[in-house]
DNA sequence: CAGTGGTCTAGACCACAAG
DNA sequence: TTGTGGTCTAGACCACTGG
């Protein structure tokens, strides 16, 4: 099946992103085998979201994005101008700590070890939408805690800043109501409905990297399964 | 573009259920073209989930499986076995009602139109998980009413006994917290999170037969997303 | 056995982008 | 104009099913 070997490639970070995948041509060469089943492979690696195709340029390898990821679990319809702006933090901690139990589980680290602990409320056109708390390794993130990154999004920093590349997750999604704090930093009452987005982001080889845990306004949240 | 024209026929039920289709040589009979875009547009069916497809059988028509939304939607590993019980209602109202506004909006029909409007608890191995009101169009459903359906599943029928095929649906989920009544009859405290998923069921052509909307536990509930 | 789908061959022809 | 992907041709060969 070269279809697997052409996602191992996409998977190990041998081709980058952004730029070009060999040719179909030159894939039939490299494989050996004929135009019609690359080109159905490629197809059905579109379909899976590794690539994307552009006619009359290449096939590319594709990044997930993660800012849809909460345009699509949050309704955010203030405003009908369709820019999407860098959503603002307001950070409430930002320490180094150790792991506590459940974040070694998920981030597969030995228990005792240092992790970057973030919390913090983020603001969408200046409403507060969603409360978090974020954990990371704090061997691939030594100084992670002193960022200001009360501006800016946290995956290009990971990128630029730490040479981790985010390129998959898994996201889990509960029911929960508002606790006191979340309550006050959200702006709603205690015990309002919220949604607890639990999330383990992964780089290459399946390794994570970020285990998250956000809370988001539940009269803001709207998410449709089409079902067929 | 023959995958529409084969979309269409099963969109319009010219092609019973759980019938096999034509085959791939008579598709191309059909519609003049060669094996390989009769095999590519059927998988591309398949992968939209309108069809599976048997070696050495055949292709038929797939239906979706609405009681698997539930089980996708929560937590149910009460009990180890695999075996999944028809769940039981407890039926609360059961009446024609002149349709609320909102109800004739999302089954389209007239204002002031009849309906039948059920309300229910649903329980998996006695364990109440789902209190939701369920809207029909009368006009379809006359005498639904006074069914009995505390043993058995709705779609089943309104299939058999008022010939009306669900084919495809819309969920929204939405977060909530319970009522006083809910909180009841779900055996949990008043403002526990609950999660709301309104379901819009449409038989071919589109055409809403069935307004839902379910309120299910929080703490049972559960969703997974994958992002790549 | 005949008939079905599953995978692959070895291209042709077109639309589109970049130089 | 050259090189790219998008769609389709016209099958071959195999594995599997049912009678």
């Amino acid at each position: 099946m070269i279809k697997d070997s052409i996602k191992e490639k996409i998977a190990s970070g041998m081709w980058e992103f952004r730029k070009p995948i060999p040719s179909e041509a030159e894939l039939c060469r490299i494989f050996d085998v004929s135009p019609g089943t690359v080109k159905r492979a490629l197809q059905e690696l579109v379909n899976e979201g590794y690539l994307y195709r552009r006619q009359g340029i290449g096939s590319f390898v594709a990044r997930p994005n993660f800012e849809n990821s909460l345009y699509r679990f949050f309704r955010y319809d203030v405003g009908k101008d369709k820019s999407r702006p860098v959503p603002r933090s307001k950070v409430l901690i930002s320490e180094v700590i150790e792991a506590p139990e459940d974040v070694c589980k998920h981030l597969m680290i030995e228990k005792g070890s240092l992790v970057v602990h973030i919390r913090r409320v983020r603001l969408f056109d200046e409403i507060p939408l969603v409360y978090e708390d974020l954990y990371l390794p704090h061997e691939l993130f030594e100084g992670m805690e002193k960022k200001d990154i009360s501006e800016k999004l946290l995956y290009p920093i990971y990128e630029q800043e730490f040479k981790v590349l985010v390129v998959s997750a898994d996201e889990y999604l509960n029911a929960a109501t508002a606790n006191e704090e979340q309550a006050q930093y959200l702006g709603i009452g205690e015990c309002s409905p919220l949604i607890e987005i639990t999330r383990i982001a992964r780089t290459f080889g399946e390794e994570p990297v970020e285990y998250r845990r956000s809370f988001g306004r539940g009269d803001r949240f709207r998410y449709h399964v089409r079902i067929r």
